[in-house]
DNA sequence: AATGAATGAGATTTCATTCAT
DNA sequence: GATGAATGAAATCTCATTCAT
């Protein structure tokens, strides 16, 4: 009962802030759309940050576990980096209102200790991949660079890719973009850091 | 006269936007930076969101002047693309701030007619990247692909750099970050991109 | 049982109220240190006002009674007086948290008919006082003077010095205060109204 | 005309805190009964609780300049109480809204560094008449006590009658009282501390 | 053209109270 | 009797915008 709730939440909250960006997705708003009222809201989050701290939480969790699986695999770099960007365009095009929050919304933090989910989700990320790259490069799949660096182009990259295509107004448009778009991505960046 | 005081708006605002982001900037703060009064604000925009949007129709239409002048020297594709990636990091390191609001403030406009240039910004540069594209495969300067996808992904991956450069703390490692980072990721993607 | 729980809840809010005040002093917070939930409160009281009316209704009483025992006993005002301020002091001295309330706790009412035993208890008592009083003036054992003015400011007095007292720091010096101030009042109050 | 405003939030806010208390005092009442808007309060006060604050520290300050100036007349502690007295019930009975607040609203503060004015006037107050009653011990004007106790009773007596007094619904009988109450209180509290 | 006090709609958050289980 | 999730009215505070000076 009280994980149905905050799911309900978080589910409507995806959907009210990828219409109209975390800072006009009201309260109200939210707790209309979820059939519930504003009171409830507070009831499991402690407040309207914390929510999107949680959408952001969740995901990085389910990315987190899921290199931790397919990193026992010693897969090649290649075929992780495709794995990974598979994984993430398919719940993308199964959540196109996620991936919209997921690339855009990273607000400014004023306090200190706020989003601090959502860095997680932005350095983590690109820090993770640059470790993949470091991988790669000492194993001689692909040749030297700046890791940091590509790593960092790699996921603004994924990132733009993925608000280009949920902005596809049609769901088929959507969903042939990233479908192929994981494919295109992975032989570009191949490409570009083979030796 | 009248052209300093917009600019001093400007560019006061830009520091503000970027030390706070777009929501937390308020009037009064640009304002009292700036040394002015509130209202004198609204005598040369006429909102908060026109600011913003005039932050990116100054650089949008830097851009795409100098994207004529090198558009008239007949250079290669490779050319062209080192040259708008300098020409940017350039503008970025010598402004931050700039840098900093070009790759991350793109609020969601809620009703239509509002923000505009920020979309004009968002998608034409990619747009004109795809077209750039879209010419050199033709030459067979570099292999087919999916030209739109591909000049959103090195857009994203451009804003993704700056937005990681104008994050370090020195002002020296950002300079050096921005200095290399034209060469570095023009080779990526040429080399992701050749025949 | 009934009357376990309803003193279970008093004394909670009695600690809680000190503490936070009434304003600030949740009824989930009173619920959670006692133990309990706050349905349960509600099965006692009619509202959160009524848990304070009924401290003060509480105190009211016992002080009633303990009035019309010694009334019975036909001693002099001093020895009335000395015989209630020592009982009151008593009762806070075991019970600073309660003490606090008594003297601080005096929310300004609404509507009419709240929290009419808080002003029975503020009322009625400088009342008691001044009849006492009257009795001193018509048996010449004190001076003639404004028995309702004189009365309010005794028991003023008595009021901050109990929050003067339960705002000491230390145990020993809170009980030190309440043991001896007992008498110095007396000897103070008396004396000036000696003939 | 900024000095205006603040000056008619002030007090407009003494007579809505005395009728409704300062928790139900709303900002939006405030603004109302002073024919303003909520903004504007906002303009002049930081917050809610510094309305209150700056009620205090006003009759603070009044007070302090009052004392710094009888103090350099060399008058003997009964005459220095008699004229603290009388200036406090002239105030009081010019506005007796005034009176109510300063004897009635002390709210429990929660964060550190809330209310601090309100503090400096409930203890200043009683540790300054401490200070002068020591100073009457020393001259022999009063017999030796514990004048913390004594100046807390003393303080706390005065608040009473205070509050006793603007209770009256009659203006006359609540003049008539405070007028009495100086010289009654005085001599009251005089003869108890002779020697 | 510049000012900045005033505005007030609107947002977030709290919390006493209810009621189905 | 006990529970505690749900409620939603209500409160504080913010800030873009206006307009008289």
């Amino acid at each position: 009962m009280r994980e149905n709730k905050k799911e309900l939440i978080r589910e409507t909250a995806i959907k009210v802030i990828a219409e109209l960006g975390f800072h006009n997705a009201t309260t109200d708003r939210i707790a209309a759309e979820a059939g519930i009222s504003v009171g409830t809201i507070y009831n499991y989050f402690r407040s309207k940050e914390a929510i999107l701290e949680y959408i952001f939480q969740v995901e990085l969790d389910l990315r987190r576990n899921y290199w931790e699986k397919i990193r026992q695999e010693s897969l090649s770099l290649k075929e992780e980096l495709q794995m990974l960007l598979t994984m993430h365009f398919k719940a993308i095009s199964e959540n196109p209102a996620l991936g919209k929050i997921l690339a855009k919304e990273h607000p400014t933090p004023i306090h200190d200790g706020l989003f601090t989910t959502i860095n997680e989700f932005l350095e983590g990320i690109p820090t993770y991949i640059g470790i993949l790259l470091d991988e790669g490069i000492e194993r001689g799949e692909i040749r030297p660079c700046n890791s940091s660096l590509i790593a960092t182009a790699m996921f603004g990259g994924v990132s733009a890719v993925v608000l280009y295509a949920v902005g596809r107004d049609s769901a088929q448009e959507r969903a042939y973009v990233l479908q192929h778009a994981a494919n295109e991505l992975v032989e570009f960046y191949f490409q570009g850091l083979a030796m």
